[in-house]
DNA sequence: CTAAGTGTACTATGGATCATAGTACACTTG
DNA sequence: CAAGTGTACTATGATCCATAGTACACTTAG
């Protein structure tokens, strides 16, 4: 359900962060349901549970989960969720920067703006085919 | 001509390589060109040799510039240019990156396909208004 | 030829981040 | 109570970023 990449460069707890926002798009995950518990999950992907640690404290912060001392972690259920223009604004810059870099490779606009159709189109309920 | 964010969080030479690439995008560089030493740019945006080394090496193997031993650096006059396939596919996984944080942040797709256009469109040939 | 300017290589240091390991605590649930 | 939950803390090692200083080989201008 959860994989992890050791050589993809990426941080292991940013890896979490962004498969889990991916099943919760997809509603894979649904709000209310249970998380693995931070020793469960670091099992499964053999990391370390200070790592899940992070990963589920920074989603927290992000309002994508809720988590209940002593219970577990649970998908939140975001009627309130206010799009955070901080949040958006950090991402666009980020957006910018790969953009330039696929410009300059020679890349279409076109071209680019179907891949990010797709890219959309991946986390959008059922389905999942790889588009990267 | 080349600024520089310290606290951006972006590491300096990839600044330099981001600048560096715009420019010639937008033809303020053209083939040719020469580049400001090491050491001059170094005191420009007051860093280090090193780091500003550091851009130019990796500028140089992804042949956005050529650089001869004892008399500078210089725009490279790309004509063979092949669009590296392996490099395009590093940078779409950092799109698709980008993109899955936007779609959950809850910016619509056309909006996302929006920024493009316009970050494409900064880059070509004059005018640079910032739409960052 | 000399002097200045060029990129480059090397070692060393300091700071930050990532991941691991181990321990401990407070809480909730069965 | 016992087991499971998230969390906090310290410590270590690896990697990356940036700086500093020195040195070398090359090219160019005088």
């Amino acid at each position: 359900m959860i994989q992890i990449q050791a050589a993809s460069g990426e941080p292991i707890y940013i890896q979490i962060i962004e498969q889990i926002k991916k099943l919760v798009l997809k509603q894979v995950l649904q709000p209310g349901d249970k998380l693995p518990s931070v020793r469960e999950l670091a099992l499964l992907i053999t990391a370390n549970p200070n790592t899940v640690s992070k990963a589920y404290k920074e989603l927290e912060q992000e309002q994508v989960v809720v988590t209940i001392k002593g219970s577990g972690t649970f998908v939140n259920d975001f009627k309130t969720k206010e799009a955070n223009q901080s949040l958006v604004q950090d991402e666009l810059a980020r957006l910018k920067s790969s953009v330039l870099a696929l410009q300059f490779l020679g890349l279409p606009e076109e071209e680019c703006k179907d891949h990010v159709g797709r890219f959309y189109a991946d986390n959008r309920k059922e389905d999942g085919h790889a588009s990267n």
